[in-house]
DNA sequence: AGCACGCCGACT
DNA sequence: GTCGGCGTGCTC
């Protein structure tokens, strides 16, 4: 008993990669009122356990074979359809925008779409999802109204008091240029405000975080979404402090993973309604479903954070260019200093670039090596002008003191030898977390009590390294009768008032100071610099001038033991030159994101395999493959963008083939064969 | 993942 | 001749 002519193509909610394509199911009638596109269905699977989830992609006329979606037409299939089992619920979760979303991130890295829609659909939780329909289906016209009311401010309702803010909107940036972005729908490379702002009767947040507020709230009052993508949750919350003031009531939906389930599952569905809504969150808001999205603005697209860590590992710059480009919507990256990958866009015209209207920036001084004339500053590393400055600083407001590690100190020395100390038991490092603490190995965990030094047999330590907690102390000593609030990950603080306070906080854990800080000394230069890694002087820069934007206007920034690019990007505070600089240089070694790379890891056979298949493909090289554990090798690939496509193509089926290949060897109850592996615009890799 | 199909060695 | 080993491939 089934509606003839309808076919269901359905994505089963696998991350099987050999299930990664569209099946066709008839519906049969009894089903065919509620099967839309975009529902969650139960289907029938000739195998594990015979019905599985997925979702009903599209619904196609059998009469008109091959009509299907653009671009992702399957070979047609010919035989017997089995029906739809069920439809889970009406409600249509995945919207055709965040299918065309997911398809295509999953095909640029050779991933599952299933994997991407996990990020874009929470799970569902059946008693928030009752409340939702039955709300919908009851009284909709008077529901619609009430949000279209809610959503324009500039009718009946009078727009929430916002003395001071609203009414400069923009003014930064000159007359018109954002609302004009807004409108005409631009692409932006835009620098904030490198200051923070005091809300009216709240916080202080940085000034970006106002940016962004105004930036969506302008493109709600054109009727359109707009999606704030931040990488954290204390960004999160400066910008969700900025919406409070400037944004309708109830037009903002915050998404991110943190929240309880049912919240999550709630925001999500209220993304759903075809009122435009404020969407703010984490990197898996790029892929909130959204009413006419107007606008897709990232906030400081060089912090980690933004890299989903998830198969296939998108990157939320990477999710926002793609749904640009495909749903035509305005797009903003925000930053107080530049990524390497932003620059590249901006050289390629594809971004524009726009710097706030008034040059004033924080007053940034590179100081060299030359100690602190009192000695418990020389103990806490200070150089001398930076010492003077913050003891001036104190007596007006708070200081800030930024130091690369946690803890008190984070590496330790033999006394005798003084090589580093080592845990006897997994040869990991020994730290120590605080004063009086008994040293503690930081790859295992393992207390050291008991140690010897492998090397001379010692059994007292030095510290090799500083920390926070050890910096405190030093400071302590150096500005006696000054309060000291220390700031990391384990102690995390938001907000301090404007009293004097020396602040010391580990790079990225920095409180927003009330008014801004009256001094800001960045120390550890070096040895934040010293990590090996491709990225470093760009994330040191990010650093840098995350810190520094929290200045008061006038502040002095002391930048300890950096001389060079760096420092002049920071003196001058034009960090798009050094990452002009960063990307020639990139483009000289042919590393990303110049190109784009992907690395390939599996049994030598595999790797080899899938190797060959790349090599017809242009602009495409490959480094190694390298031995790694056991019997393991990997490669890397290095490709050109426009051969994306093919390089992704080609890795992913033979990672399909792999997939299905694989069989552990009879008998032997060892873990099943290594299976390939393919990791795209990994950016650990170089 | 599971499950059927299929192509070679010992059996009623 | 056929039963059944497990390697190979498919699941709408």
């Amino acid at each position: 008993m089934t509606r003839p002519g309808l076919v269901a193509r359905v994505l089963i909610d696998s991350p099987l990669p050999q299930l990664d394509h569209l099946f066709d199911y008839s519906v049969p009638a009894e089903l065919a009122a509620d099967a839309a596109p975009g529902v969650r269905v139960r289907v029938p699977f000739r195998s594990s356990g015979r019905v599985v989830d997925g979702y009903l992609v599209e619904l196609v006329d059998a009469a008109l074979p091959g009509l299907t979606d653009a671009g992702h037409a399957d070979a047609e299939f010919h035989g017997t359809l089995s029906p739809i089992e069920a439809v889970v619920s009406p409600a249509r979760v995945l919207t055709p925008e965040v299918w065309k979303l997911a398809r295509r991130i999953a095909d640029r890295s050779a991933g599952n779409a299933s994997d991407v829609i996990r990020l874009a659909c929470p799970p569902r939780q059946v008693r928030v999802e009752k409340a939702w329909l039955a709300a919908q289906a009851a009284e909709p016209a008077i529901q619609a109204q009430a949000n279209q009311a809610q959503a324009n401010p500039r009718q009946d309702e009078p727009a929430v008091p916002t003395p001071g803010l609203s009414e400069a909107r923009f003014s930064e940036y000159g007359a018109g240029v954002l609302e004009d972005a807004i409108a005409k729908r631009r692409r932006l490379a835009m620098a904030a405000v490198p200051f923070p702002v005091a809300l009216p009767a709240g916080p202080s947040i940085g000034h970006w975080a106002k940016t962004l507020a105004e930036l969506a709230v302008e493109t709600l009052e054109a009727g359109r979404t707009a999606i704030l993508v931040v990488p954290d949750y204390r960004d999160q919350d400066q910008v969700q402090a900025a919406l409070d003031v400037l944004a309708p009531a109830g037009s903002v939906s915050r998404v991110d993973a943190r929240q309880p389930n049912p919240d999550r599952y709630r925001s999500f569905l209220a993304c759903l309604g075809p009122e435009p809504r404020i969407i703010l969150g984490n990197r898996s808001a790029a892929y909130a479903p959204a009413a006419d999205l107007g606008l897709l603005a990232l906030w400081d697209d060089g912090d980690p954070l933004h890299s989903e860590p998830l198969s296939p590992y998108a990157h939320s710059r990477d999710a926002a260019l793609v749904r640009q480009e495909q749903s035509g919507c305005a797009l903003v990256l925000l930053g107080h200093s530049r990524s390497v990958e932003v620059q590249r866009l901006v050289e390629l015209g594809w971004l524009a670039e726009v710097h706030p209207a008034t040059s004033r920036h924080p007053e940034v001084t590179p100081t060299e090596f030359q100690a602190a004339d009192d000695q418990f500053a020389r103990a806490a590393r200070v150089p001398s002008a930076a010492w003077h400055t913050a003891r001036q600083a104190l007596k007006a407001g708070p200081v800030l003191v930024q130091v690369a590690s946690p803890g008190y100190a984070p590496m330790l020395a033999c006394q005798g030898c003084k090589k580093a100390a080592r845990c006897t038991r997994c040869q990991g490092p020994l730290g120590l977390a605080s004063a009086g603490g008994t040293p503690s190995c930081r790859w295992c965990g393992a207390l050291a009590a008991d140690w010897s030094c492998v090397h001379c047999a010692g059994r007292t330590f030095r510290v090799a390294t500083v920390g926070a907690g050890r910096t405190a102390e030093d400071l302590g000593r150096a500005f006696p009768g000054v309060r000291i609030i220390i700031a990391d990950g384990d102690h995390p603080i938001q907000q301090v008032g404007a009293e004097p306070a020396l602040v010391i906080a580990t790079r990225g854990a920095e409180p927003i100071a009330a008014g801004g800080y009256r001094a800001i000394l960045l120390l550890d230069g070096q040895r934040m610099l010293g990590r090996e890694s491709l990225r470093v002087g760009e994330d040191c820069l990010r650093w840098w001038c995350n810190a520094a934007a929290l200045a008061a206007p006038g502040a002095a920034v002391m930048l300890a033991e950096v001389g060079g690019t760096l420092a002049r990007a920071m003196s001058t505070w034009q960090p798009e030159s050094f990452a002009a600089a960063e990307l020639a240089d990139r483009r000289q070694l042919r590393f990303p994101p110049a190109v784009r790379v992907a690395s390939v890891s599996g049994t030598e056979a595999d790797v080899e395999a899938a190797l060959a298949d790349l090599a017809e493909i242009p602009h495409v090289d490959v480094l190694g493959p390298v031995g790694m554990e056991a019997p393991l090798v990997r490669a890397v690939v290095r490709f050109a963008y426009g051969s994306g496509d093919q390089v992704a193509a080609a890795l992913k089926a033979q990672v399909v083939r792999n997939a299905a290949r694989r069989r552990r060897p009879k008998g032997a109850a060892f873990r099943a064969a290594p299976t390939l592996r393919v990791r795209f615009d990994d950016p650990e890799l170089l």
